[in-house]
DNA sequence: ACCTGAACACCGTTCAAGT
DNA sequence: ACCTGAACACCGTTCAAGT
Protein backbone atom coordinates (compact mmCIF):
# COMPACT_ATOMS: atom_id res chain seq x y z
CA UNK A 1 0.00 0.00 0.00
CA UNK A 2 2.71 2.45 0.69
CA UNK A 3 4.23 1.78 -2.88
CA UNK A 4 0.85 2.42 -4.43
CA UNK A 5 0.83 6.35 -2.67
CA UNK A 6 4.38 6.42 -2.95
CA UNK A 7 5.69 6.96 0.89
CA UNK A 8 7.85 4.88 2.96
CA UNK A 9 5.99 1.94 4.98
CA UNK A 10 5.99 3.44 8.01
CA UNK A 11 4.20 6.96 7.31
CA UNK A 12 0.90 5.06 7.17
CA UNK A 13 1.08 5.12 10.89
CA UNK A 14 0.68 8.91 10.69
CA UNK A 15 -2.66 8.80 8.99
CA UNK A 16 -4.10 5.65 9.89
CA UNK A 17 -4.57 3.78 13.72
CA UNK A 18 -3.38 0.55 12.51
CA UNK A 19 -4.56 -2.39 10.16
CA UNK A 20 -7.87 -2.87 11.26
CA UNK A 21 -8.94 0.96 10.94
CA UNK A 22 -7.64 0.92 7.25
CA UNK A 23 -10.08 -1.94 6.92
CA UNK A 24 -12.71 -0.58 7.91
CA UNK A 25 -12.48 2.57 5.36
CA UNK A 26 -11.88 0.71 2.81
CA UNK A 27 -14.90 -1.74 3.47
CA UNK A 28 -17.34 1.18 4.02
CA UNK A 29 -15.91 2.93 1.17
CA UNK A 30 -16.85 -0.20 -1.15
CA UNK A 31 -20.79 0.25 0.08
CA UNK A 32 -21.48 3.33 -0.72
CA UNK A 33 -24.74 3.37 -2.47
CA UNK A 34 -26.62 5.90 -5.10
CA UNK A 35 -29.80 4.40 -5.57
CA UNK A 36 -31.39 3.48 -8.48
CA UNK A 37 -30.58 6.21 -11.50
CA UNK A 38 -33.61 6.99 -12.38
CA UNK A 39 -36.73 7.34 -10.39
CA UNK A 40 -38.12 4.61 -9.79
CA UNK A 41 -42.29 3.75 -10.37
CA UNK A 42 -43.11 4.61 -6.47
CA UNK A 43 -45.14 1.72 -5.97
CA UNK A 44 -42.30 -0.96 -7.34
CA UNK A 45 -40.93 -1.95 -4.39
CA UNK A 46 -39.79 -5.30 -5.46
CA UNK A 47 -37.29 -3.38 -8.19
CA UNK A 48 -36.15 -1.04 -5.90
CA UNK A 49 -35.19 -3.96 -3.41
CA UNK A 50 -33.85 -6.16 -6.13
CA UNK A 51 -31.81 -3.03 -7.72
CA UNK A 52 -30.49 -1.90 -4.14
CA UNK A 53 -29.81 -5.90 -3.32
CA UNK A 54 -27.89 -6.73 -7.08
CA UNK A 55 -25.32 -3.59 -6.23
CA UNK A 56 -24.67 -4.31 -3.00
CA UNK A 57 -23.26 -7.88 -4.44
CA UNK A 58 -22.08 -6.41 -7.31
CA UNK A 59 -20.00 -4.02 -5.75
CA UNK A 60 -19.22 -6.48 -2.75
CA UNK A 61 -17.70 -8.82 -5.97
CA UNK A 62 -15.31 -5.96 -7.75
CA UNK A 63 -13.30 -6.19 -4.81
CA UNK A 64 -13.44 -9.82 -3.42
CA UNK A 65 -11.44 -8.94 -0.26
CA UNK A 66 -14.70 -7.10 0.66
CA UNK A 67 -16.87 -10.21 1.26
CA UNK A 68 -14.31 -11.59 3.80
CA UNK A 69 -13.84 -8.63 5.69
CA UNK A 70 -17.69 -7.71 6.12
CA UNK A 71 -18.78 -10.15 9.06
CA UNK A 72 -16.05 -8.97 10.87
CA UNK A 73 -16.23 -5.34 10.55
CA UNK A 74 -17.93 -2.69 12.46
CA UNK A 75 -21.05 -1.26 10.60
CA UNK A 76 -19.72 1.75 8.92
CA UNK A 77 -22.79 5.03 7.58
CA UNK A 78 -23.12 3.41 3.89
CA UNK A 79 -24.09 -0.13 5.29
CA UNK A 80 -26.45 1.70 7.84
CA UNK A 81 -28.07 3.76 4.79
CA UNK A 82 -28.69 0.52 2.99
CA UNK A 83 -30.01 -1.03 5.82
CA UNK A 84 -31.92 2.38 6.56
CA UNK A 85 -33.21 2.67 2.80
CA UNK A 86 -34.20 -0.96 3.13
CA UNK A 87 -36.51 -0.82 5.91
CA UNK A 88 -37.95 2.25 4.17
CA UNK A 89 -39.33 0.67 1.29
CA UNK A 90 -40.42 -2.83 3.03
CA UNK A 91 -42.14 -1.04 5.38
CA UNK A 92 -43.78 0.89 2.65
CA UNK A 93 -44.29 -2.23 0.84
CA UNK A 94 -46.95 -3.72 3.50
CA UNK A 95 -44.31 -5.99 5.56
CA UNK A 96 -45.54 -5.18 8.94
CA UNK A 97 -43.30 -3.87 12.12
CA UNK A 98 -43.49 -7.32 13.56
CA UNK A 99 -42.03 -8.87 10.70
CA UNK A 100 -39.91 -5.87 9.40
CA UNK A 101 -36.60 -6.94 11.24
CA UNK A 102 -36.75 -10.08 10.41
CA UNK A 103 -37.26 -9.58 6.98
CA UNK A 104 -34.33 -7.12 6.96
CA UNK A 105 -31.98 -9.62 8.26
CA UNK A 106 -33.17 -12.49 6.25
CA UNK A 107 -32.24 -10.36 3.22
CA UNK A 108 -28.70 -9.57 4.70
CA UNK A 109 -28.14 -13.27 5.47
CA UNK A 110 -29.13 -14.05 1.92
CA UNK A 111 -26.85 -11.43 0.60
CA UNK A 112 -24.12 -11.94 2.95
CA UNK A 113 -24.36 -15.79 2.52
CA UNK A 114 -24.24 -15.33 -1.85
CA UNK A 115 -21.95 -12.94 -1.73
CA UNK A 116 -19.21 -14.56 0.23
CA UNK A 117 -19.64 -17.73 -1.25
CA UNK A 118 -19.70 -16.42 -4.80
CA UNK A 119 -16.27 -14.85 -4.16
CA UNK A 120 -14.61 -17.66 -2.12
CA UNK A 121 -15.36 -19.84 -5.14
CA UNK A 122 -13.82 -17.45 -7.52
CA UNK A 123 -10.88 -18.27 -5.66
CA UNK A 124 -10.54 -21.78 -4.99
CA UNK A 125 -11.16 -21.93 -8.78
CA UNK A 126 -8.61 -19.95 -10.45
CA UNK A 127 -7.89 -23.41 -12.17
CA UNK A 128 -11.46 -23.80 -14.31
CA UNK A 129 -11.05 -26.85 -15.81
CA UNK A 130 -8.93 -28.37 -12.55
CA UNK A 131 -11.87 -27.15 -10.69
CA UNK A 132 -14.53 -28.95 -13.05
CA UNK A 133 -12.74 -32.11 -12.85
CA UNK A 134 -12.77 -31.52 -9.38
CA UNK A 135 -16.44 -30.94 -8.67
CA UNK A 136 -17.21 -33.76 -11.03
CA UNK A 137 -15.31 -36.37 -9.14
CA UNK A 138 -16.85 -35.13 -6.08
CA UNK A 139 -20.17 -35.20 -7.26
CA UNK A 140 -20.16 -38.98 -7.83
CA UNK A 141 -20.98 -40.37 -4.28
CA UNK A 142 -23.71 -38.08 -3.96
CA UNK A 143 -26.68 -38.81 -6.06
CA UNK A 144 -28.78 -36.04 -6.07
CA UNK A 145 -26.43 -33.42 -6.35
CA UNK A 146 -25.01 -35.22 -9.50
CA UNK A 147 -27.97 -35.48 -11.02
CA UNK A 148 -29.14 -31.71 -10.69
CA UNK A 149 -25.42 -31.02 -11.59
CA UNK A 150 -25.52 -28.56 -7.80
CA UNK A 151 -21.80 -27.83 -8.46
CA UNK A 152 -21.22 -27.70 -11.84
CA UNK A 153 -24.05 -25.20 -13.02
CA UNK A 154 -22.66 -21.94 -12.43
CA UNK A 155 -24.92 -19.05 -13.56
CA UNK A 156 -24.32 -17.23 -10.10
CA UNK A 157 -26.06 -14.49 -11.31
CA UNK A 158 -28.87 -16.27 -12.22
CA UNK A 159 -29.34 -18.65 -9.16
CA UNK A 160 -29.03 -15.29 -6.91
CA UNK A 161 -31.91 -13.62 -8.70
CA UNK A 162 -34.33 -16.51 -8.64
CA UNK A 163 -33.44 -16.86 -4.99
CA UNK A 164 -34.17 -13.66 -3.92
CA UNK A 165 -37.04 -14.48 -5.45
CA UNK A 166 -38.37 -16.92 -3.39
CA UNK A 167 -37.45 -14.89 -0.35
CA UNK A 168 -39.27 -12.26 -1.70
CA UNK A 169 -42.26 -13.99 -2.43
CA UNK A 170 -41.98 -15.33 1.37
CA UNK A 171 -42.30 -12.20 2.72
CA UNK A 172 -45.71 -11.40 4.61
CA UNK A 173 -47.67 -8.24 3.53
CA UNK A 174 -50.50 -6.68 4.84
CA UNK B 1 -2.28 -26.77 19.32
CA UNK B 2 1.03 -28.96 19.81
CA UNK B 3 0.29 -27.87 23.81
CA UNK B 4 -3.28 -29.89 23.85
CA UNK B 5 -1.37 -32.50 21.99
CA UNK B 6 1.73 -32.82 24.32
CA UNK B 7 4.08 -32.76 21.69
CA UNK B 8 6.64 -30.32 20.32
CA UNK B 9 5.40 -27.59 17.83
CA UNK B 10 7.05 -29.24 14.80
CA UNK B 11 5.70 -32.62 15.76
CA UNK B 12 2.56 -31.65 14.20
CA UNK B 13 4.01 -31.03 10.65
CA UNK B 14 4.81 -34.89 10.27
CA UNK B 15 1.01 -35.28 10.51
CA UNK B 16 -0.37 -32.99 8.15
CA UNK B 17 1.32 -30.63 5.76
CA UNK B 18 0.19 -27.54 6.88
CA UNK B 19 -2.39 -24.86 8.90
CA UNK B 20 -4.51 -24.99 6.22
CA UNK B 21 -4.99 -28.78 6.03
CA UNK B 22 -5.87 -28.15 9.83
CA UNK B 23 -8.39 -26.50 8.78
CA UNK B 24 -9.85 -28.28 6.88
CA UNK B 25 -10.13 -31.44 8.75
CA UNK B 26 -11.37 -29.25 11.96
CA UNK B 27 -14.19 -27.54 9.73
CA UNK B 28 -15.57 -31.15 8.61
CA UNK B 29 -15.60 -32.36 11.84
CA UNK B 30 -17.67 -29.89 13.22
CA UNK B 31 -20.27 -30.24 10.31
CA UNK B 32 -21.22 -33.99 10.81
CA UNK B 33 -24.64 -34.56 10.97
CA UNK B 34 -26.14 -37.19 12.31
CA UNK B 35 -30.06 -36.48 11.38
CA UNK B 36 -33.14 -35.98 13.20
CA UNK B 37 -33.27 -38.03 16.46
CA UNK B 38 -36.34 -39.53 16.32
CA UNK B 39 -37.70 -40.86 13.05
CA UNK B 40 -39.52 -37.82 11.95
CA UNK B 41 -43.02 -37.92 10.30
CA UNK B 42 -42.35 -39.32 6.46
CA UNK B 43 -44.35 -35.74 5.52
CA UNK B 44 -42.88 -32.82 7.32
CA UNK B 45 -40.40 -31.96 5.04
CA UNK B 46 -40.60 -28.47 6.70
CA UNK B 47 -39.60 -29.84 10.09
CA UNK B 48 -36.85 -31.97 8.39
CA UNK B 49 -34.87 -28.58 6.85
CA UNK B 50 -35.26 -26.70 9.64
CA UNK B 51 -34.06 -29.27 12.16
CA UNK B 52 -30.97 -29.49 9.78
CA UNK B 53 -30.46 -25.75 9.00
CA UNK B 54 -30.40 -25.20 13.08
CA UNK B 55 -28.87 -27.72 13.69
CA UNK B 56 -25.73 -26.78 10.48
CA UNK B 57 -26.03 -23.43 12.50
CA UNK B 58 -25.76 -24.41 16.10
CA UNK B 59 -23.14 -26.74 15.01
CA UNK B 60 -20.88 -23.53 13.63
CA UNK B 61 -21.90 -21.62 16.53
CA UNK B 62 -19.95 -23.98 18.81
CA UNK B 63 -17.46 -23.31 17.36
CA UNK B 64 -16.98 -19.58 16.06
CA UNK B 65 -14.14 -19.87 14.33
CA UNK B 66 -15.33 -22.14 11.92
CA UNK B 67 -18.07 -19.47 10.75
CA UNK B 68 -15.45 -17.37 9.30
CA UNK B 69 -13.32 -20.47 7.76
CA UNK B 70 -16.27 -22.14 5.96
CA UNK B 71 -16.11 -19.84 3.27
CA UNK B 72 -13.13 -20.08 1.53
CA UNK B 73 -12.83 -23.82 2.61
CA UNK B 74 -13.15 -26.82 0.04
CA UNK B 75 -16.35 -28.81 0.25
CA UNK B 76 -15.85 -31.39 2.61
CA UNK B 77 -17.94 -35.11 2.80
CA UNK B 78 -20.11 -33.65 5.82
CA UNK B 79 -20.85 -30.39 3.93
CA UNK B 80 -21.82 -32.41 0.82
CA UNK B 81 -23.69 -35.01 3.23
CA UNK B 82 -26.06 -32.10 3.88
CA UNK B 83 -26.42 -30.89 0.72
CA UNK B 84 -27.22 -33.71 -0.29
CA UNK B 85 -29.67 -34.65 2.04
CA UNK B 86 -31.32 -31.27 1.40
CA UNK B 87 -31.84 -31.60 -1.91
CA UNK B 88 -33.59 -35.17 -1.48
CA UNK B 89 -36.09 -33.21 0.99
CA UNK B 90 -37.18 -30.16 -1.35
CA UNK B 91 -37.09 -32.49 -4.12
CA UNK B 92 -40.04 -35.20 -2.26
CA UNK B 93 -41.51 -32.15 -0.88
CA UNK B 94 -42.18 -31.19 -4.47
CA UNK B 95 -39.74 -28.51 -5.39
CA UNK B 96 -39.31 -29.04 -9.55
CA UNK B 97 -36.04 -29.83 -11.01
CA UNK B 98 -35.96 -26.44 -12.63
CA UNK B 99 -36.17 -24.73 -9.17
CA UNK B 100 -34.10 -27.35 -7.35
CA UNK B 101 -30.41 -25.93 -7.58
CA UNK B 102 -31.95 -22.26 -6.81
CA UNK B 103 -33.90 -23.16 -4.10
CA UNK B 104 -30.54 -25.11 -2.24
CA UNK B 105 -28.18 -22.59 -2.86
CA UNK B 106 -30.91 -19.83 -1.32
CA UNK B 107 -30.85 -22.12 1.87
CA UNK B 108 -26.98 -21.94 1.76
CA UNK B 109 -26.74 -18.72 1.37
CA UNK B 110 -29.17 -17.49 4.06
CA UNK B 111 -27.75 -20.11 6.68
CA UNK B 112 -24.09 -18.78 6.00
CA UNK B 113 -24.97 -15.24 6.11
CA UNK B 114 -26.94 -15.51 9.49
CA UNK B 115 -24.05 -17.76 10.82
CA UNK B 116 -21.31 -15.94 9.85
CA UNK B 117 -23.11 -12.60 11.01
CA UNK B 118 -24.10 -14.11 14.21
CA UNK B 119 -20.86 -15.28 15.49
CA UNK B 120 -19.03 -11.78 14.34
CA UNK B 121 -21.04 -9.69 16.38
CA UNK B 122 -20.33 -12.32 19.06
CA UNK B 123 -16.63 -11.24 18.79
CA UNK B 124 -17.38 -7.22 18.31
CA UNK B 125 -19.97 -7.54 21.21
CA UNK B 126 -17.82 -8.73 23.91
CA UNK B 127 -18.77 -6.01 26.18
CA UNK B 128 -22.24 -6.10 25.97
CA UNK B 129 -23.35 -2.33 27.72
CA UNK B 130 -20.73 -0.71 25.84
CA UNK B 131 -22.30 -2.19 22.57
CA UNK B 132 -25.55 -1.48 23.56
CA UNK B 133 -24.79 2.26 24.06
CA UNK B 134 -22.54 1.93 20.56
CA UNK B 135 -25.42 0.90 18.52
CA UNK B 136 -28.04 3.32 20.06
CA UNK B 137 -25.89 6.24 19.05
CA UNK B 138 -25.29 4.45 15.73
CA UNK B 139 -29.15 4.10 15.10
CA UNK B 140 -29.93 8.10 15.82
CA UNK B 141 -29.61 8.85 12.45
CA UNK B 142 -31.51 6.53 11.01
CA UNK B 143 -35.31 7.27 11.83
CA UNK B 144 -36.37 4.06 10.80
CA UNK B 145 -33.79 1.61 11.93
CA UNK B 146 -34.25 3.48 14.80
CA UNK B 147 -37.87 3.05 15.98
CA UNK B 148 -37.72 -0.59 14.75
CA UNK B 149 -34.69 -1.79 16.86
CA UNK B 150 -33.24 -3.25 14.35
CA UNK B 151 -29.64 -3.35 16.15
CA UNK B 152 -31.12 -3.91 19.58
CA UNK B 153 -33.10 -6.54 19.13
CA UNK B 154 -30.96 -9.59 19.84
CA UNK B 155 -33.23 -12.61 19.47
CA UNK B 156 -31.27 -14.24 16.75
CA UNK B 157 -32.68 -17.73 17.43
CA UNK B 158 -36.43 -16.16 16.65
CA UNK B 159 -35.01 -14.19 13.76
CA UNK B 160 -33.51 -17.17 12.34
CA UNK B 161 -36.09 -19.50 12.67
CA UNK B 162 -38.69 -16.30 11.42
CA UNK B 163 -36.96 -15.50 8.05
CA UNK B 164 -36.10 -18.97 7.56
CA UNK B 165 -39.83 -19.59 7.61
CA UNK B 166 -40.40 -16.33 4.90
CA UNK B 167 -37.59 -18.24 3.16
CA UNK B 168 -39.50 -21.79 2.97
CA UNK B 169 -42.69 -19.86 2.57
CA UNK B 170 -41.73 -18.63 -0.92
CA UNK B 171 -40.48 -21.94 -2.07
CA UNK B 172 -42.09 -23.10 -5.22
CA UNK B 173 -44.13 -26.27 -5.03
CA UNK B 174 -45.42 -28.22 -7.71
C1' DA C 1 2.65 18.51 10.98
C1' DC C 2 4.44 14.79 8.58
C1' DC C 3 7.88 11.17 7.35
C1' DT C 4 11.46 7.62 8.14
C1' DG C 5 14.62 3.41 9.33
C1' DA C 6 16.05 0.51 12.91
C1' DA C 7 14.31 -2.84 15.96
C1' DC C 8 11.05 -6.11 18.03
C1' DA C 9 7.48 -9.60 18.56
C1' DC C 10 4.98 -13.04 16.40
C1' DC C 11 4.15 -17.05 13.56
C1' DG C 12 4.19 -20.50 9.76
C1' DT C 13 7.44 -23.35 7.74
C1' DT C 14 11.96 -25.86 6.28
C1' DC C 15 15.57 -28.71 7.21
C1' DA C 16 19.01 -31.47 9.12
C1' DA C 17 19.55 -34.19 12.94
C1' DG C 18 17.90 -37.11 16.37
C1' DT C 19 15.57 -41.81 18.29
C1' DA D 1 8.19 -44.24 11.60
C1' DC D 2 8.02 -40.39 14.39
C1' DC D 3 9.85 -36.30 16.94
C1' DT D 4 12.73 -32.17 17.74
C1' DG D 5 15.33 -27.45 17.97
C1' DA D 6 17.71 -24.21 15.34
C1' DA D 7 17.03 -21.07 11.72
C1' DC D 8 14.55 -18.30 8.26
C1' DA D 9 11.08 -15.44 6.02
C1' DC D 10 7.31 -12.58 6.67
C1' DC D 11 4.62 -8.86 8.65
C1' DG D 12 2.32 -5.62 11.88
C1' DT D 13 3.75 -2.33 15.03
C1' DT D 14 6.63 0.85 18.28
C1' DC D 15 9.73 4.31 18.94
C1' DA D 16 13.13 7.68 18.69
C1' DA D 17 14.88 10.58 15.42
C1' DG D 18 14.51 13.31 11.47
C1' DT D 19 12.53 17.60 8.47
Amino acid sequence: MADRVGSGAMSLYWHVDNKEAVFDLALDTVLEYRGPQQKAEPQDWRGEVLHMLEDWRASMLRHPWSASLLPRRALGPNILNRLELLSKTLSAAGVGDADLNAAIWSLWNYVMGATITRASFDFLDADRAAAQQRLTSLSERYPTIESSHLLLDDDWDGAFRKGLGFLLDGLPLR
